[in-house]
DNA sequence: ATTAGCACTCAATGGGTGAGAGTGCTAACA
DNA sequence: TGTTAGCACTCTCACCCATTGAGTGCTAAT
């Protein structure tokens, strides 16, 4: 809404023709098409001499001089903002969503997995879904068991039912009463707790009250950070890479690659979506709005689901800058609010 | 080596020379370049002859008349079984491999995902690293863990430290004596047995001798079942899918695609590597020798890892029919090796 | 202010041509 | 009899060039 009115209300039309019409056919369009197609109104030369002063703003450009107009990513970022109509997803659309997203799951990274098929599936573009980032998880409980002579199993179980556990080998022999101590001492003095709230005195105090010699003690503490680093890691699943091959703007063999390599470097990917989601409900990255320069063919669109006031996660869609935004964005909403509800059920009061 | 004498050694020679080149070339190869490069003491028009002779035979084709030759899969097959020199690796690549093999290890798939990179690294081609399959496991321990009051964690432990959990949650109060009897009771009856040898019966009889009722018993014993199935399903990691891309025969973009899209289809790939394994220690599967149509222009060369006489899972390597043979072969073999020295060292006797 | 008309630009298309690589065949040779 | 030099032939590929068509900008008329 800034500058609101840099724009005449006709030059919004014929800016909102022009991308709608390229959106869809790829190709730069002119001005007889617009005059054609869309009923606006007007005689071709007039929407040329509208389409010259829009270039000279910078919201659209020509390949070449005697071709048609495309979008520039200042014309996308006025569209999306200002122009897009979200018109809502089809019936069997939202059924189908529905239908994937209800079905019984195990596992809360069961849930994004699906989440992440489902939108790369409907909106024909690749979908990334960031698993619940639970930064200061609070460890619900820690178990250990003896499996033989030799080997302990430690159980982490943080809230949501997010179960991590990690074994470790001892060279001596582990005495079965320490692991009964210890589990009744760690019942009082992890759960409930954080992890950077068990400091090293906690430690030291246990060893003095319960006869475990150090050399036991530590590498269970090791193996308990362990499993909480990797419960509070964020992980994301990303699917529909391969889409990107189906639009013409990646006919170039050397460029699909490009794009191909970037969306598998998961610190990229992560990067992207992380950053993008913080400041707004949906947020837009269009074309050379992305740092990367691999990346300034395509948009991203990000939003944030969790409960209220509580983000835990992100949903990206990432396709080239000539995406069918209406489109991604009433599906991203959709499966937000189903994610959301799917959230609340399985995370309850632990969030 | 059947039909041995189908081919004379000239023939061979010759057929070895084409390949080579072409292998390294990706063109069609002329008489007059065999005639130049390869010193076989034989003008160009002698090779032109025997060329034709291999064409009769089925060895080797023509694009058009005025092409050079390519290697039919025919050929490749003669190739590979009679002709291919399997160079050994050289002394940095060795390095490398066994530097990404050796680090240390918390987890069997973290082994099996970092063979599939370095083979698909050293190879440029793609990788699949299919996790041990262990049918029929031997369940060392299984245990009940109370979460709160209504939530009950079921962890089941196997051999070679392979541990997964389940979570499930009862309506009502979950009595801690039950668990406890649970415990001890799995102890016996469970502990040592493979998942089929645990039936109905078994079940019926522990109703009986301890008090605990069918509401509770039930789900608990479809939530070992569940992490047994995961133990023993095998899983598989894909390394290098876009190298592909790199490879002249895929510049066109649509069979590029096509490949990608086969590459992601999990059920094809696990019976792609699983069948190819089961006959021999190195089985190579050349182009149509795939029985799926998009696979005709790919070779695949896998190959089994494990313990001696008991096989626990399959290395494979999948690149265009014109692949660089004798090089995969030694890779292949080497981290083979190298996978079973670690295989042994993390499962012991449990296998 | 709008638009019809016109000259102009540029990419894409398709036919034509010559170069180059490679073959098969024939005849000569050892 | 096996090998090879020579030659006519085939086919692809790269390049040129003319043509086409879509689209523009400008001007003059409405």
């Amino acid at each position: 809404m800034v500058r609101d009115n840099e724009l005449s209300e006709r030059k919004r039309s014929i800016l909102k023709s022009i991308i709608d019409d390229y959106i869809q056919s790829a190709q730069p369009v002119g001005s007889r098409t617009i005059a054609r197609k869309h009923e606006l109104g007007l005689g071709s030369a007039t929407i040329r001499n509208e389409m010259a002063d829009l270039e000279e703003l910078g919201y659209i450009t020509q390949p070449h001089t005697s071709a048609g107009r495309t979008p520039t990513d200042k014309g996308y970022r006025f569209y999306v903002e200002n122009l897009m109509q979200i018109h809502s997803l089809a019936k069997d659309e939202m059924a189908l969503i529905r239908k994937a997203m209800n079905e019984k799951i195990e596992e809360i990274n069961e849930l994004i997995k699906r989440a992440s098929t489902i939108i790369s599936n409907i909106t024909g573009y690749t979908a990334v879904v960031m698993s619940p980032q639970l930064t200061r998880t609070v460890i619900k409980s820690v178990k250990l068991l003896g499996i033989d002579e030799k080997r302990l199993l430690i159980v982490v179980v943080a809230g949501g039912g997010i179960v991590h556990n990690r074994l470790i080998s001892h060279d001596s022999l582990i005495d079965g009463s320490h692991i009964e101590k210890l589990n009744q001492a760690f019942n009082i003095i992890i759960s409930g707790k954080t992890m950077d709230q068990i400091s090293m005195p906690v430690v030291k105090e246990l060893q003095r009250d319960i006869d475990v010699p150090k050399e036991v003690l530590i590498p269970i503490f090791e193996a308990i950070e362990d499993c909480v680093r990797k419960i509070e890691t964020a992980d994301f699943y990303i699917d529909g890479v391969t889409n990107i091959l189906n639009y013409p703007e990646f006919n170039d063999l050397m460029k699909a690659r490009e794009v191909l390599d970037i969306l598998k470097e998961k610190e990229i990917i992560n990067q992207l979506i992380f950053e993008g989601s913080k400041k707004q409900q949906l947020e837009f990255k269009i074309g050379s709005e992305n740092e990367i320069n691999e990346m300034k063919d395509l948009s991203v669109i990000t939003t944030v689901y969790g409960r209220k006031g509580k983000d835990i996660g992100t949903i990206g869609v990432i396709g080239p800058t000539r995406m069918t935004y209406g489109k991604v964005v009433s599906s991203i909403k959709y499966i937000r609010e189903l994610l959301n509800r799917e959230i609340i059920k399985i995370f309850g009061d632990d969030l």
